[in-house]
DNA sequence: AAAAGTAATGCAAAATAGTTGCTATTGCTT
DNA sequence: AAGCAATAGCAACTATTTTGCATTACTTTT
């Protein structure tokens, strides 16, 4: 019961999602938001592409993944292989300049990708030579579930 | 005059580097690891194929900064499109826990990634649930080259 | 409710990055 | 000088991501 009002509520989210930022609520990506929206990590294609029902071309992973981060609905972070990881942004990003700034924490053992919303990045003091625009924080070592 | 006495230490330098490290020295290990010292930014493996005189083959190139970076003589980050990009480390690194623990920059313009050896990564408080072994600093922005 | 416009999908193909197996070299040790 | 093992070179392969183009299907307009 509760769950079925969850994923109701998600879907609605999702719905409201996609329309406020301008793009059609086709059944992948509702799908995939849904999908973002159940998850406490970050997901890569490869994740998405076993967890997806309806379609399996992963062009079309690839392209909504791009469309949702140039509309600041994900943002991503590279994975200690250099894989692309991807998570739901907080309020109020765009594509240009995300203000999600949070740390992330890798597992070492599951190569999972953690989202730490509660943990803001830190400033350092950055010499004139470089002008700022964002910062990322990202944490090894092993997570909750591999311990 | 200047010039000629830095690249010789440079050579006498990547040649100790290879033999303390229980590494043969060879031609081309030599001249990439004196690439790196000439560099104020990190590199990646098109970035060496194009500077390394003798050889063309990418193999070779993966596989030497595969070994320098177990042997804790590089460090790799993933650039922000996920590509590996290698520095040297400082003194003490080896190749299972890097003491290097510095900020990278990476300028959004010319794409290129900076060590920032004198920026210390700052500590955050991390939960129990996760149980840390290294942290990642990256801020992306313009450099010095590109404002 | 149909038409039109365009965003999104699917398929094929290609570009790019990185890996693996195997043989040939070559640096280092004895 | 000989022999061992590390490294280089070549070929082929895997994985990830991108691009072009034709088709489908949301959304808006009429």
């Amino acid at each position: 019961m509760k769950k079925a009002t969850k994923v109701m509520n998600n879907h609605k989210l999702a719905e409201d999602l996609l329309t406020s930022h301008g793009l059609r609520r086709t059944q992948i990506r509702l799908e995939i938001l849904q999908l973002f929206m159940q998850q406490d990590h970050a997901l890569s294609v490869n994740d998405l592409e076993k967890m997806v029902k309806s379609s399996h071309d992963r062009v079309t992973l690839y392209r909504a993944l791009n469309s949702f981060e140039e509309n600041g609905i994900l943002h991503q972070t590279p994975d200690k292989s250099g894989n692309m990881r991807y998570a739901l942004c907080a309020e109020g990003c765009s594509g240009h300049h995300h203000k999600d700034e949070h740390a992330h924490f890798i597992c070492d053992e599951c190569n999972q990708t953690y989202c730490l919303q509660e943990v803001k990045i830190p400033d350092v003091k950055l010499s004139d030579d470089y002008q700022l625009n964002s910062v990322s924080y990202t944490m090894n070592g092993i997570c909750k579930d591999c311990q």
